[in-house]
DNA sequence: CAATTGACTTGAT
DNA sequence: TATCAAGCCAATT
């Protein structure tokens, strides 16, 4: 049992360990799963997303410039906005926040036992097949 | 299996 | 800061 898991399955996981305050994005989030250009794959997996997986703090994954980049629904951007203000997030007067300082920077040894807990490789006996 | 699509990113203008 | 073009990826049809 293992790799048969979406890579919309990764992203979901990985997003939900983003802390409070802190913020991923999609580029970002790609890199950490190991798909360094998979930035738009990751927006896909967003949009996938449907109203009832509110387990998934999806708000807290916004462009590369810290802006928010929901389209086609203002609605959606401007609730992801406000989610994120009420967590301290402060956006300047032309919508966007300050990466430097929101950035998750998660420890690639987490970052592994999350995708490897998505996967469900909780085990993972063999050291490192190839 | 090929074509389409989209909450992206980067570099240039 | 805004706009444009080209590159890259996974899921869907």
């Amino acid at each position: 049992m293992n790799s048969s898991v979406s890579f919309n399955q990764l992203v979901y996981a990985l997003v939900r360990r983003i802390p409070p305050g802190r913020v991923l994005n999609y580029g970002r989030v790609a890199k950490l799963l190991g798909v360094p250009h998979g930035a738009r794959a990751v927006g896909w997996a967003m949009s996938a997303l449907k109203s009832s997986d509110q387990s998934v703090p999806w708000h807290r994954v916004v462009n590369a410039k810290g802006r928010v980049s929901i389209k086609g629904s203002p609605e959606g951007a401007a609730e992801q906005r406000a989610r994120l203000e009420a967590e301290g997030i402060v956006f300047d007067e032309h919508g966007y926040l300050d990466m430097d300082k929101h950035l998750w920077r998660p420890a690639p040894p987490d970052v592994e036992a999350i995708i490897r807990g998505a996967r469900g490789d909780t085990d993972a006996s063999d050291s490192d097949p190839d």
